[in-house]
DNA sequence: CTGAAAGCGCTTACAG
DNA sequence: CTGAAAGCGCTTACAG
């Protein structure tokens, strides 16, 4: 089984071209390029069978760069979204449904966090995307609070770009993510419904949409109940200690019900609330958003959203794979797809 | 700063090629090929200003596929690694390697987990990558114990393969990864030097490099320890559970001192010694490998093996670009690149 | 049912 | 110091 052979000669053997099949199966390479292409019921059996028998010996693969120029299309889409984590199961479900259409990711990561407008490794990451002739971009932003100017050569020169996560104001683009407004509904509407009634949403500083639009979908429900309050405390994650924290959760009166709009809040909530002698969920309740894969294991196991980032990231290829099937027409209205999430309840939440 | 103009006008522009660039500075397109691709020293500076600022005011993007097809290089690397988790920071290693060298990652999932050898999947990503003239292929393999012959279609081409992580039987390839035997005896000798004689290796059933190999490390160095045994059990991850575990923990005479070959049997492990009533580290004593992201956050936090992932990524990024530059030329004898990986001692070992 | 030819957008000997 | 031409490996009107 194990192939010796191979392991001794090791220089590279020149590629074998259509030319090389139309030789061997005496035939023209147009012939070859379209039976090989699909286009088989033009022509006689036999030469279905010389051509594809021939390609089969020869171990004939097509040049996709060649048939790229040829036909317009790379079949390769660039994506620049990190790859870790949620981002990372976002990046699966695209991959997935990729593959079933024959196309590949040409993937750059991009930094979670804000980038300046015009960073220079942003700039080249976009430029060598543009340069490989991708049929379309698919991104996730770092943060709304600067506009992401380098991405604009790809919207100028016509290229789909599909925005993932989070949306970006800049370009009315194309957009595939989690529903956040409900979320944030949801979050308060269980809490609520577990009797808090002081409530505390955890932002972050970073201006990013789902955020801000989690807090708004929070607080429409909880100014419903008239008897009860939100606060709102915004830390950094990058430098977020116990003391930023703290204040929002000492003394009488403190809150009982706490949103923290992303689960890579969590962490430093347990840390904050142990150091304070509050005890989860006995003193105050916490529901988290992204499922991440610890979130089961703390203890408390934290009650979370599961976003289904692979569905997004499918969603966002099959968008991706329409517009490029759409070809180079004048490009239709934008489109929102909103992926609705799951809340699981788990050991953090309880009746106050 | 926002672009309205461009979100009106949609339609894709024609691209702008180099007979665009030529014709605007009115000279021959080769002498803007020389130019722009960094021969301007043999022209005049007064033809090289008037390329470039033509190219500028053109917004002229050189279109890669075309330049693939005329140097023999694509500049991509066929990269087929599960993109979560551990394995993610390998790919951020590597996609930030190679976008220094201008390099981009042609990304093709492939599952952590063991494949049948002829999975038709596999083959796809395995035939689109060669499709698609890659320079290179990264990648790493889901189990040791199939020969993954879906990769022969690479290395009978004599296209370089870096092989991450877990070795591969079937080729002699190039592989770079962390140094599994140190892990091994490294771990043996921290549960030793706290007092620890009654070992316990948690291996994978699933055959793969790592856990074997650690493995071996780990009995290395219990072995010259001559009142210490090492026992053993094999976990499959896929359906673990309590009752798989426990009877190794139960008991008169239980191992004091446990080394989980990778972060992935811990949560189990940890699970299991709460059933049983074992405190950790005050009964029992774990280490695991990986430093995966939940781990610091157990109760107690978990003492384990920072692997550097992002390092071994880059090695193998520069692996692949070494490989690339050789070029053509009978391939040397495989290089094999272990990153020596680090103890971090948390709470869930102690003095026995 | 099949072939000859042009073209995709570059690079690179070769010539001058 | 610069240009004209061939070639990379395909696809696709066009012709027969």
């Amino acid at each position: 089984m194990t192939n010796n052979e191979a392991s001794i000669k090791r220089a590279r053997p020149k590629r074998i071209g259509l030319k090389d099949v139309a030789l061997e199966a005496g035939v023209d390479v147009s012939t070859v390029s379209r039976i090989l292409g699909g286009r088989a019921s033009l022509y006689a059996e036999e030469t279905c069978r010389k051509v594809q028998d021939a390609a089969a010996a020869l171990h004939y693969r097509p040049n996709a760069t060649a048939r790229g120029m040829a036909t317009g299309s790379t079949r390769m889409v660039g994506v620049t979204i990190p790859g870790t984590g949620y981002c990372g199961r976002i990046i699966e479900g695209i991959n997935k449904a990729l593959l079933e259409h024959g196309h590949l990711m040409l993937h750059a990561w991009n930094p979670d966090h804000f980038v300046p407008a015009d960073d220079p490794t942003q700039k080249r990451i976009i430029h060598e995307l543009v340069e490989r002739q991708v049929d379309g971009v698919i991104l996730r932003v770092g943060s709304e609070e600067f506009e992401q100017t380098y991405f604009e050569e790809i919207w100028q020169r016509g290229i789909p770009m599909i925005v993932v996560d989070r949306e970006m104001a800049l370009f009315k683009t194309d957009f595939v993510g989690t529903d956040d407004v409900a979320i944030g509904a949801d979050a308060a509407r269980h809490l609520l419904g577990l009797g808090h009634r002081r409530l505390l949403f955890v932002g972050e500083k970073e201006i990013v949409s789902t955020c801000r639009l989690r807090e708004q979908g929070f607080r429409d429900v909880v100014s419903e109940a008239p008897d009860a309050a939100c606060r709102k405390v915004e830390l950094d994650l990058e430098t977020a200690v116990v003391e930023d924290l703290a204040p929002a959760l000492e003394g009488e009166g403190h809150p009982t019900g706490v949103f923290c709009y992303s689960d890579r809040m969590v962490p430093i909530f347990y840390e904050t609330a142990r150091k304070l002698g509050l005890d989860i969920p006995g003193d105050i309740s916490v529901v988290g958003c992204g499922n991440l894969s610890w979130g089961k294991m703390l203890a408390p196991a934290l009650s979370t959203f599961e976003q289904h980032p692979e569905k997004i990231g499918r969603k966002a290829a099959e968008l991706y794979l329409e517009r490029v099937a759409e070809g180079e027409q004048a490009r239709p209205a934008p489109k929102i797809i909103r992926v609705a999430a799951e809340l699981m309840v788990r050991g953090s939440t309880a009746r106050v």
